[in-house]
DNA sequence: AAGCTGACTATGG
DNA sequence: GCCATAGCCAGCT
């Protein structure tokens, strides 16, 4: 049911590595829509209807900032979950974030 | 079927 | 340097 799209996003997704993340834009490129950088988010956004883990909290904009935490249930869920991986956040934004992003293109 | 929405990004003022 | 506008594509109403 799901698209070959969100397939994808969700594919790319699951293959960034622990306490590493990656963005929106960086995803979309690897798909060949580098344009739809909103799509990524939009795909993770029914990454729970999937029945599959989709660790969606290393996925953020490309200013490292956690744009979507509010879609975690919880005002602090994705901080959290990026903490519990070594990733260190402040005001919603990954501290050091090129040191932590992730390519796929780079690494795919 | 047609229009709106959106976890983005780039550009302009 | 910050705020406003536009372009984008795929899913949802």
């Amino acid at each position: 049911m799901s698209s070959d799209f969100y397939d994808r996003v969700y594919a790319v997704v699951q293959q960034i590595p622990q306490g590493r993340v990656s963005t929106y834009g960086a995803i979309a490129r690897y798909l060949g829509t580098a344009q739809s950088a909103r799509m990524v988010g939009y795909a993770l956004n029914g990454c729970s209807s999937t029945g599959t883990y989709i660790p969606a909290h290393r996925v953020v904009n490309r200013l490292g900032q956690l744009s979507g935490k509010r879609y975690f249930g919880g005002p602090t869920t994705m901080q959290e979950l990026l903490a519990c991986e070594g990733v260190r956040t402040e005001d919603n934004q990954i501290i050091n974030f090129e040191q932590h992003f992730w390519d796929p293109a780079m690494n795919l």
